[in-house]
DNA sequence: ATAAACCCTGAAGTGAATATAGGGTCAATT
DNA sequence: AATTGACCCTATATTCACTTCAGGGTTTAT
C-alpha cells in the first residue's frame, strides 16, 4: 500500500503521514523497490489510532504516551486516567471562553450590515469606544 | 509609563507588547533618555483594541485591517462585516467540534477511574478496539 | 557596593503541520 | 521510443502567535 493510498483511508494529508513516521508516530514502515514507502494493516491502526487522539485534542507527545500503554499493557493506566481527564477539563475551558466569543461575535455583527463610511459603522464604533480610543 | 506597567495595565507580556511593536501594531511608542521604551495613553488604547480583536479570534493581519478602518474613518466598512461574519462562522464551526470533543472525552473518562494494568483500562481499551488494534 | 528588579536587542525555539525546490519512478499514450 | 501526467522521494523553509534564551545595560533599595 503507497503513501496515497493509506492518506485516503485515513484522512490524514501524504505530507502529514511523512511527519508522523519522522516523529516516531506511525513505525515500522516498510520500503518497497523503488524506495516508496510499503504500509500495511498496522501503520492503518496506528493512524487511526492517532486520528482519535488528536479528535480529542491531544498533543503529538500525549499521542506517543498512549501508544506506549498499548505496547506495554502491564502499564499502569493512571496516566492515562491524568491525561484523559486534563483533556476534558482543558476542552471545558475551551467551550466556556467560545461561548463568551460567540456571544461578543453575534452582538458586534447585529451592529452593522450594510456598507458605508467606517466611521458610521457600528461595529467600528464599538470595538473604537471599548478601547477607549 | 514602561512596558513593566503597560503589560500590568492590560494584561499582555511584556515579551508580546514588544513582539506587537516589531510587527507594527502598536505604534509611536517613545523612548525615554536610557532607551526604555515610553507609554502612553494611546498605546493602551491600541492595545485594549488589540486584545478585543484577539478575544474574538482574530488572527494579527485582520486586527492591522480592523485598525486601518479606524485610522480611515472614510473606508467602506464592508470588510469590517465580512470579517466579523466569517469569525462568527468559524467560531460557531469550532463550538460543534469542541462539543463533540467533550462527549467523546466525557465517554472515554467513564470508562475507568482506578489505577491497574494499561490491558485493563477501559479507556485504552475503548482506544484500542476502535483503531482496531 | 552590591544585589534585585527592571530594561534592551537579536536570534532561536514551540507545535503541528503545510509548502517549496528539485529530483526520481511508473503506466499509458503517441 | 519518447513523452506526458500522476505518483513518489528528500531536505529545507514557512506558517502563526508567541515564548525563551543569550548576553548585555540601568535603576532602585539595602
Amino acid at each position: 500500500m503507497k503513501i496515497g493510498d493509506i492518506a485516503l483511508e485515513t484522512g490524514f494529508s501524504i505530507e502529514t503521514i511523512r511527519f508522523y513516521e519522522k516523529q516516531r508516530l506511525v513505525k515500522n514502515v516498510g520500503r518497497n523497490a523503488n524506495n516508496y514507502r510499503d504500509y500495511g494493516e498496522e501503520q492503518i491502526a496506528q493512524l487511526v489510532f492517532i486520528k482519535q487522539c488528536r479528535n480529542i485534542g491531544l498533543g503529538l507527545e500525549e499521542v506517543k504516551s498512549l501508544q506506549s500503554h498499548l505496547e506495554n499493557p502491564q502499564s499502569d493506566c493512571g496516566e492515562v486516567n491524568r491525561l484523559i481527564g486534563s483533556a476534558l477539563k482543558k476542552v471545558r475551558e475551551q467551550l466556556k471562553l467560545l461561548h463568551e466569543t460567540e456571544q461578543q461575535l453575534k452582538h458586534l455583527n447585529s451592529l452593522c450590515d450594510h456598507s458605508g463610511a467606517s466611521h458610521e459603522c457600528g461595529i467600528m464604533n464599538e470595538l473604537r469606544t471599548t478601547s477607549n480610543f
